[in-house]
DNA sequence: TTAACACATAGACGAATATCAATATGACAA
DNA sequence: TTGTCATATTGATATTCGTCTATGTGTTAA
């Protein structure tokens, strides 16, 4: 298990406007004009958060003319299904592997 | 959907720690003490922690004498998982429902 | 070239958070 | 009762985060 990896996703995903953002675009590609019309903080604030999600890997983003185009990555989805899956099935013997710490048997 | 909550969850989860306590709280019922054997930050800390996952509904927990034991809540799991396929599958029409905002046709 | 548009970046500010040391609470044992 | 153990709470500190205003960059149109 990949703790930092899924660690980041979740921080990503981890705020109301971002989540309705990932939720938008599960739709389907939109540019950025588009995606701040549905919400009421300003333009910057939503190009940070567009940097945060593509930086966490959840968009892919492309230029074309004057506009930005954003797209739910599909590996993004699926890792994070697996990664849940991981997380909260409990036969799975990942857990212990982070820390053998001081775990001294008996005592 | 319904995002208040599901944001709740994703910021309780969106902490290396916690998620490696949800982890081990995955192979069964642990008390702190024995949680606390894994991690490197002090008493104080985890309990932080503990409420923190306790307060958002992951983790649930009864007193039997000086232990505090902590168990992963199913209905949790099960409704974390719910909302994760709400949310990236895209043949949901759900995405619409938290803003009119000013989407008006044709401008 | 000039203006308007779409988006990104810089810098600031307040709020939230992860952590700690110190202390309190409550249960059990001698 | 007195001490020890398990856990919670308090208060402080450093860091991160969401948002804003102001400004920069690059593209298109007149």
């Amino acid at each position: 298990m990949d703790y930092p990896a899924y660690v980041a996703a979740l921080k990503a995903m981890a705020d109301e406007n971002r989540l309705k953002i990932i939720a938008l675009l599960s739709q389907g590609t939109l540019c950025a004009c588009d995606i701040l019309t549905h919400f009421s903080f300003t333009q910057p604030t939503l190009s940070h958060h567009m940097k945060v999600l593509a930086d966490a890997g959840i968009v892919t983003s492309y230029k074309a003319g004057k506009w930005t185009h954003y797209t739910l990555s599909q590996s993004f989805a699926a890792a994070f299904f697996q990664q849940t899956t991981t997380l909260l099935s409990s036969d799975e013997t990942c857990v212990c592997e982070f820390a053998p710490a001081t775990v001294k048997a008996g005592e």
